[in-house]
DNA sequence: ATATAAATTGGCAGCGCTGCCAAAACATCA
DNA sequence: TGATGTTTTGGCAGCGCTGCCAATTTATAT
């Protein structure tokens, strides 16, 4: 057998009217069960199409019917990561409700980077697909006027803080850091750290510790300790930001952590050191990922809806919702390290 | 301002034309960068093209262009999970390579459903992309047909073991379970449990056990004790697995589990209860997950290259690689848990 | 200045499909 | 039986673009 053996055309709409005995327009009613037609001419296309294996041919499809009834069926998606687990969650929730609706998902992996996020909006958009689904709230000015122009659906994920181009479905990532520290605090740490990832690229982990310095000053606290890492988040990099906060404030007693992940090698590190958690120091960290509700210590950290993001922004976007923000919450997971 | 404001057609090439009073087919040569125009012409284009916001229309161009030459510049991707990171692992090295040539990837989740595959690759084929990149090696005789009828480039991921439909990017999952019990046996341990996730749906964890039963028949030996889950493969999952497993079995010396997740559960397991590692039960994963890597004790396991694969799966589209398989190894992690 | 080669350009068919419309086939009623 | 309404059907334009080709402009050689 050889590849690219198709010499010239593939099956086309016409193929199967001939082999069918019935006309093109007859076919496509067929094929997309629209439109009368009788039984015989429904059996026989069908049979027909079967017979010479036709696949439609989408981008056609799109092209000829207008925009207004079918789109293209295709919807982008741009995430800044896929090495952050809380985008893979994102994407299937997204695909899984999606493709129920029959639409197919093109991703693109922006890297934290807006000038990427511009490219590739502007890509996606040449697809001409029925809605495009971002992460965050924050555009380049360009993305914006393209988004506006382009006259589809616009669903930003993950941030509900601050408004939005069309749905927005997310939860407070304010909320979640001021939940975090109200946590610590009422739980009687006083000299808190800090450890997190680069903040001017990973806006909702800055808007996190926005709302986490926040709390602390409202108790009249302030940040007791910090050390910010410009790696892309990992076990590995939590628990070498958390020892070289250790050494530099040794009396922390508490540390926050951007995300669970860095908070996981944060707990390794103690682990390591023979350092009780949390007798020698708190932990607390952030987005509840599976893995530490296994931990014989589970993770102190804060659920954050992700899957369910995903699916409501798909349901939103099948259901026509109207623009505006859906914030699905947070919930506090007590676990035994904070 | 109000989405979906754009009341009726969106600029075309035809708009550009008229506003650089050029012909069309100057307009299109400009904005691809190909055949020739004079300075004046190309200036001329770009400019009204940025006045007037103009996005190219890929459908119709990807219509229009005979699929030989440019093709549709979609590539569709199918995996079977987002929840095992070892799937956007791979996602992540093939979009990072794809884009960086212009492609942009169309992907399906079949959650190891074969059958699901089927409606995705159909699915994904109406798009009429450029090449399709599935996981795996096995696939329903429908989804081989159409695959074959398609004439595009067809890459399949992960698993070498085995004849695949055109270019086979990899490693032998069999190879792989033969080395770490190899390892195992090596070490001293002689009762040696499994405990890995349903092994009719993940058919590379199935060859991966197939060969480290391999590796123990050769030696003399023969599994010691087994625990089947059928829930997708989690950090919760391992550990009741593993504690279940050493219920029935106490006197196992060593478990290979079928992934990290779950072996990073088995060891908190045995943290929980106090029991040594490798002293009580000695533990070896597989994949190598960032995380386990940070570890107070290392996990030992399989480094698996899963994001040279996705990058090596862009590059053999990119570079029109001829058919054959492109087997990229994996490597012993020693860790300090076997 | 003229002939010839090279670069640039616009027109138009056609990619495969759907929407529209008028024609044909069938059903119903007086 | 003919008139009227209803369902089914096929033809054809056109979605926005690119490939091809012939026409035009420009550069080079004689």
């Amino acid at each position: 057998m050889t590849l690219h053996q198709v010499p010239g055309r593939l099956v086309t709409i016409a193929d199967v009217a001939r082999e069918a005995q019935v006309g093109e327009s007859t076919v496509s009613r067929v094929l997309r069960g629209q439109g009368s037609y009788s039984k015989r001419a429904g059996e026989r296309v069908l049979e027909a199409a079967a017979r010479l294996g036709y696949v439609p041919n989408r981008l056609a499809g799109s092209l000829a019917g207008n925009a207004d009834s079918v789109g293209s069926q295709l919807v982008g998606v741009v995430i800044p990561s896929l090495t952050n687990i809380v985008f893979p969650d994102l994407l299937r929730g997204l695909t899984g409700d999606l493709d129920t609706t029959g639409f197919q998902s093109v991703i693109g992996v922006s890297d934290y980077d807006p000038a990427r996020e511009e490219t590739l909006v502007e890509s996606l958009l040449s697809w001409r697909p029925s809605a495009l689904v971002l992460t965050g709230l924050e555009h380049t000015a360009l993305t914006v006027t393209r988004l506006r122009a382009a006259g589809i659906r616009i669903v930003e994920m993950i941030d509900t803080d601050g408004p939005g181009l069309d749905i927005v479905v997310g939860f407070s990532n304010r909320a979640v850091g001021h939940a975090s520290a109200r946590h610590l605090i009422e739980r009687g740490y006083r000299r808190i750290g800090y450890v997190g990832h680069d903040l001017s690229q990973d806006l909702r982990a800055a808007k996190r510790f926005a709302g986490f310095e926040a709390a602390l000053r409202e108790a009249g606290l302030s940040l007791h300790s910090q050390e910010l890492v410009f790696d892309r988040s990992s076990a590995a990099v939590g628990r070498a930001a958390l020892e070289a906060l250790m050494a530099r404030a040794p009396d922390t007693d508490a540390v926050y952590f951007s995300n669970d992940d860095m908070a996981l090698g944060g707990y390794f590190g103690c682990l390591g050191r023979g350092w009780a958690v949390p007798g020698r120091v708190a932990l607390f960290g952030c987005h509840a990922l599976d893995i530490t509700a296994a931990m014989p210590q589970p993770l102190s950290t804060m659920r954050t809806p992700r899957l369910e993001i995903g699916r409501a922004a798909a349901r939103s976007l099948a259901d026509g919702a109207p623009a505006g923000t859906i914030d699905l919450g947070f919930e506090l997971c007590q676990g035994a390290t904070a």
